[in-house]
DNA sequence: CGTCTTCTTGAGTGAGCGCTCTAAAATGGA
DNA sequence: TCCATTTTAGAGCGCTCACTCAAGAAGACG
């Protein structure tokens, strides 16, 4: 976070960075919970003490960590599609072909850490729980508005549903990424992909 | 399990089968490793001695929860809607519907234990995830297994895909139930799964 | 050099975990 | 009545958890 470099006091022996991406591949793969301190430091190859002045605590780490997959290729694709696309369909078709090789990439852990990192919590941990649930539903956010933008565009008929349809989207995503956690390959996962696409309503595009 | 009743010894004082259902609500609710010996015991409202001796351990206990969840109507609706609909498109269509009203119904925890409760688990514990997860793949073979039927009963065209358009379903109801645990109410669910439905292939329904 | 600041190391904290044990209590059968 | 059997309550087992602390090490600055 606070990245004054080289001010005064011994400097640190790690990078910080490597450090961060050892911890997001454990707890995308495990979750929040189940991924103890004592595996973070022997993944991060540091001792507790190094790993609670540079990150705070647990909860820290965990949203520093998202919040860095979240700014990555991977965990950002959906908005830069958004952007980028000229059109609602565009971007949705985009969105979903790229979600399924994504989700199932075996250069990462299966599907998508904000929908599976934290769904099994104790009260506790009600907060970390909340703050995925937040960035999800944000998510769906940015899929309604681009789909209001869409309708008053004329992409989409005045009868269209922008909530329904970014709603249904935003389960077919979340749904491919559990499919991915459970094995599913590419090939599965795009041909779901293009199923849903049938969901497009009236073929103007 | 075992229900041998009343044979010799000091009778049991309290009601297993309420002590399970106790245990559900709790499972469905946090997942398999985010609820403690503890929580149940009190839920339950017996000692832990009194758990083990009735159910043997946390994983045995967990593993009748999900049986008997897989009997009730709540975990048994979908294989119910295969078996009595005439067609595949009806029993996807209610299937699809029946979700959209279950997963968010607020008279027991959001979605589907099976999906949700045991996703974020640690190594000693995959073995329950493992459990859930051939729930689920077996879920999806009976998908398949339903629509190659339909194929073959000329339900569906030859250029049909059984496998993608199964794949595709069991992807939007795990969706699905992730949404309602994000909050979504029926009426949002019902939009998703009419749009779902509408990636059904021809129209000779 | 000495001092200040920060990081590293390694031992160790209290709390909670799944689970077990002992002894008393409650039944059926001899 | 007495014994065999099973359940109960309650204490507590060993272990792991997230996290802390004291002491030393390594740089910057005067």
């Amino acid at each position: 976070m606070t990245e004054t470099r080289a001010k005064r006091g011994r400097p640190r022996e790690f990078d910080r960075a490597a450090a961060l991406t050892a911890a997001t591949h454990l707890f995308w793969e495990r979750g929040y919970a189940a991924t103890s301190i004592g595996e973070l430091t022997e993944a991060m190859g540091i001792r507790p003490g190094s790993l609670y002045a540079a990150f705070r605590d647990k909860k820290s780490l965990f949203k520093e960590v998202v919040h860095s997959y979240g700014r990555s290729p991977v965990g950002a694709f959906m908005g830069v599609a958004l952007e980028e696309e000229p059109t609602a369909h565009a971007a949705f078709t985009r969105i979903l072909r790229e979600a399924a090789v994504i989700y199932s990439d075996p250069a990462h852990p299966a599907g998508c850490m904000t929908i599976s990192a934290a769904t099994n919590v104790t009260p506790q941990d009600a907060e970390v729980e909340a703050f995925l649930r937040n960035l999800r539903n944000e998510n769906l956010d940015a899929f309604v508005a681009r789909l209001h933008l869409a309708r008053q565009a004329g992409e989409l008929s005045d009868a269209a549903n922008p909530h329904a349809l970014a709603a249904y989207f935003a389960t077919v995503i979340q749904g491919m990424s559990q499919r991915a956690r459970d094995g599913a390959a590419a090939a599965e996962l795009t041909e779901t992909a293009e199923l849903a696409l049938a969901a497009w309503p009236a073929a103007r595009h």
